[in-house]
RNA sequence: GGCAUCGUGGCCGAGUGGCUAGGCACAGCUCUGCAAAAGCUUGUACAGCGGUUCGAAUCCGCUCGAUGCCUCCA
């Protein structure tokens, strides 16, 4: 049976501002929706916080039996940078900085994307398609959306008609915000504006002449507006309406706003049955951000070589950190909290290694079914990763104490045991031990050995001298000895 | 200015009407040749001011502060 269909999962919906219990519109399939990134720079960390989130959200249904389709898309058509006409498309102009083509810097930042994920140790999503794969199907929905009578074609651009829409539906829901309101806030409008009303957003840009993106359409050449792109693929891939559709806090509004309004429009129903948005990561207290500069880059934590870090952390130590924190908190990154977070997953992996060799008696005194089922009451509350954590250590502090002869554990534990922190450690939030291959190599445990066999000889004839040597040496290369009741051990960190 | 979120012990970070979150750091103890590791113990935190309640960090109101969105951003 399905481990779904005896655990009862909630989510927070930002549609409704609540916590509801997840129910899948077909039993047994989530299909799952989220933005992904534009391809005209490296990813940030910010944005990789936000993967992330989504990744183990994708890890925790796939474990838990449903069958998913994760559809997470690429944005490779430019985007204006500014509402006006005047407006830079961010590809074209990097285009032009690196005096390549843009399809060039697609392709650049596209595979930086994949290996920084790889790095992360992230799974693929089922499918990942481009904005530009996607042209035809972005064409027939602003069709649609103009037969609806929802848009109107001004000089070779079509525009959604945000007023009409509010009249009968709702403009605002996902974000908590009244179209009047809007209104009442709105700037001078800029004179060369051809919109109809400021709150109007593009389905359809004509491309001035010298606007290297562009395709034929029945308005003319032009490209598509930044916001249609989701609600193409979206329906294309999960169908009119789907279960849950996820991305950065900051895409609430405008553009989840408008993906809404926009499939609403056009086919008359609401998209999505649960909005879950992932917040953001700050630096120095600001959101992270490609435009401001208030970034760093995972190359540059993975090789320590930034300003702000004193040294370089490994990718799975950056991804223990992060999640230690709720996916709808917004996160901090500090030297002190990753420094802390870098011991606690050494400890973490230190139990785990522990847990492999541990005896077993006949009986256990800690119950581990009821452990276990508290790590999916965890996961189910709107996947709580960081009380997942805690959790976990407490598993960590009874196999110590199992190891120290203070606690037993019977056969039958210590597997459910091991099976379990596998699941919740490896396969959910997707860690890696990343020791653990420096370890693996029998060449290295031979030597190991044999200087923890000299250094205790040396202990035994109190050698002191040699024997404190052989240790702080050791240390000093990153090594280091654990004297235990059975013997010495090593780790290297 | 509008909308939203948040303000927790030295740091990070959960919780959200009564019961120890957890990690890191610090201190004491056990263990140790000395350490480290591990275990045990201690720390009486919830921005401020009012209100509701038998009881609030948790609900309500106000004040102060921070952040996000309102133009591209995960």
């Amino acid at each position: 049976m399905q481990l779904y269909k005896n655990q009862s999962l909630r989510v927070h919906n930002s549609l409704s501002g609540k916590k509801e219990f997840f129910q899948p519109i077909n039993e047994g399939h989530i299909g799952m929706y989220v933005c992904g990134p534009t391809v005209y720079s490296n990813v940030h960390l910010g944005n990789c916080r936000t993967f992330m989130s989504f990744d183990m959200i994708f890890r925790y249904f796939k474990h838990l039996g449903f069958k998913v389709r994760y559809v997470r898309n690429i944005t490779d058509a430019g985007h204006l940078e500014n509402d006006a006409d005047e407006g830079e498309d961010k590809i074209a102009k990097k285009a032009k900085l690196e005096q390549i083509e843009p399809m060039e810097v697609v392709q650049r930042y596209t595979v930086d994307f994949h290996e920084t994920l790889q790095k992360f140790n992230f799974l693929s999503p089922s499918i990942e398609p481009t904005a530009t794969g996607h042209i035809i199907e972005q064409i027939e929905i602003i069709k649609e959306i103009l037969e609806k009578g929802f848009a109107y074609e001004i000089n070779g651009s079509v525009y959604f008609d945000v007023i009409k829409f509010n009249e009968e539906n709702e403009y605002g829901k996902l974000s908590g915000r009244k179209l009047e309101d809007m209104i009442a806030n709105t700037r001078q409008l800029t004179a060369q504006d051809e919109k109809r009303n400021p709150q109007d957003f593009a389905l359809w840009k004509k491309a001035e002449a010298q606007h290297i993106m562009r395709w034929p359409s029945p308005w003319g050449d032009g490209f598509p507006g930044w916001h249609l792109e989701c609600t193409a693929m979206s329906t294309k891939y999960l169908g009119e309406t789907f279960d849950i559709h996820g991305g950065g806090m900051d895409l609430k509004f405008p553009h989840h706003e408008c993906e809404i309004a926009q499939a609403e429009a056009s086919k008359g129903k609401s998209p999505v049955k649960y909005w879950l948005h992932a917040n953001m990561l700050t630096l120095n207290g600001k959101k992270m951000s490609k435009s401001t500069g208030n970034n760093i880059y995972p190359a540059e934590i993975m090789s320590g070589e930034n300003d702000i870090l004193s040294k370089a952390y490994a990718p799975s130590v950056v991804r223990f950190f992060m999640m230690q924190a709720h996916y709808t908190s917004i996160l901090d990154l500090s030297d002190d909290a990753l420094l802390a977070s870098e011991k606690g997953y050494h400890r973490l992996m230190d139990g785990l290694k522990n847990l492999e060799s541990i005896t077993t008696e006949a009986t256990s005194n800690f119950d581990i079914p009821a452990w276990r089922q508290k790590c999916y009451d965890a996961m189910n509350d709107d996947f709580n990763t960081p009380i997942l954590i805690a959790h976990l250590f407490d598993a960590v502090k009874h196999i110590n104490l199992i190891k120290e002869g203070k606690e037993t554990i019977s056969q039958e534990d210590k597997t459910l045991l091991q099976n379990t922190m596998d699941n919740f450690v490896f396969d959910i939030l997707g860690l890696e031990n990343q020791a653990a291959s420096k370890n693996d190599s029998s060449a290295m445990n031979g030597v190991m050995d044999l200087v923890i066999d000299l250094r205790n000889q040396a202990r035994a004839n109190k050698d002191f001298a040699t024997s404190d040597k052989i240790r702080d040496e050791l240390t000093a290369l990153g090594i280091q000895l654990k004297d235990g009741k059975d013997g010495t051990t090593f780790s290297i960190n």
